[in-house]
DNA sequence: TATTGTTATACTCTATAACTATA
DNA sequence: TATAGTTATAGAGTATAACAATA
């Protein structure tokens, strides 16, 4: 077990609510300026762009669901989102026919479009501005790293250690 | 006008998505770990947090709102929902009968209490295992920087650039 | 008038569980 | 039996606008 010591010091706990604040913030804004600009919400847009870069805009919803959406119905609420206003289409794949494979259509590409140039600006104004190019490229080398070990990690593994509550409220 | 470059190179990109990947598995590993441990969401972890490192356990809901919640009514409702559960008081302040108080109880203590062990260890297994004291040092440099700047920027900056749709709102 | 906070309301999103169909 | 996806449903959270009270 990797968690004996239960306490962090003060530049641990730094790093935590920096980050938690800044991709808050950083969230908070991109929104505001997909939902204006593309009337998408973040994970529409997630799902979008992640089409538009696979090859030939396509992917099985199982795929396409990878570290976008943490639940399968939450999945097909928002590709049922997509595809009624012609961003996307759903088709049953051809070699399993229990997949479904979801393509981003030519309107998709186009909201998409319409929606980088602000998107970029902000990540500009915002994230960009106040770093360096050397900067730049050891949050790449880090985040990256800390990425790749949670997207590793089960997230089971320390959840359960805490014992549920003995306390149970009733409310009418 | 910062920005005028439509694009961002493969640094860069790569910078954001790990942020917000990141950022997201760990919101997501912590947020199930407040609500198996304490029954909290992560806003109401975050505003009791924010009050037992106050000075008498105390804010006024406008202060208490600061970085954690983007409406006031969210705040409303949250500030009900910790009080419903006896985890927070609200009282009129003293010297302006505007302001609200919110204190945290004995039993907010005790909640905060019994979800830091596994809070942290998950900070750790998730977080900082895959990371070198250097790495954390500098992360906090950088994320702090980009926080900082991200707080002083004007929400409004960059939004409103793209044009809002031709849809008109109506009155009732 | 400006500020602090609440209420009413409507909406988005998420998750669980039960279900269908294919492998 | 296991996997892919959908549906029904219920709950949590958020934001906007109208409102009241105080500064």
């Amino acid at each position: 077990m990797t968690s004996e010591q239960p306490s962090l010091d003060a530049t641990q706990l730094g790093v935590y609510f920096a980050l938690i604040e800044a991709s808050s913030l950083l969230k908070h804004a991109v929104e505001q300026q997909l939902q204006d600009a593309g009337e998408l919400s973040y994970v529409q847009f997630q799902l979008l762009a992640s089409l538009a870069d696979s090859p030939e805009g396509s992917r099985r919803m199982t795929d396409l669901a990878d570290g976008v959406v943490y639940s399968r119905s939450g999945l097909t609420y928002q590709a049922q989102t997509l595809e009624k206003r012609g961003l996307v289409t759903r088709t049953p794949s051809s070699d399993d026919e229990r997949s479904i494979t979801v393509t981003i259509t030519e309107q998709g590409h186009a909201v998409l479009a319409g929606v980088f140039p602000g998107h970029i600006a902000i990540l500009g104004d915002l994230l960009f501005a106040p770093l360096s190019r050397s900067d730049i490229e050891t949050l790449a080398d880090i985040l990256g790293r800390a990425r790749d070990h949670m997207r590793r990690t089960p997230p089971r593994s320390a959840a359960p250690r805490q014992r549920k509550k003995a306390t149970e409220e009733r409310s009418p």
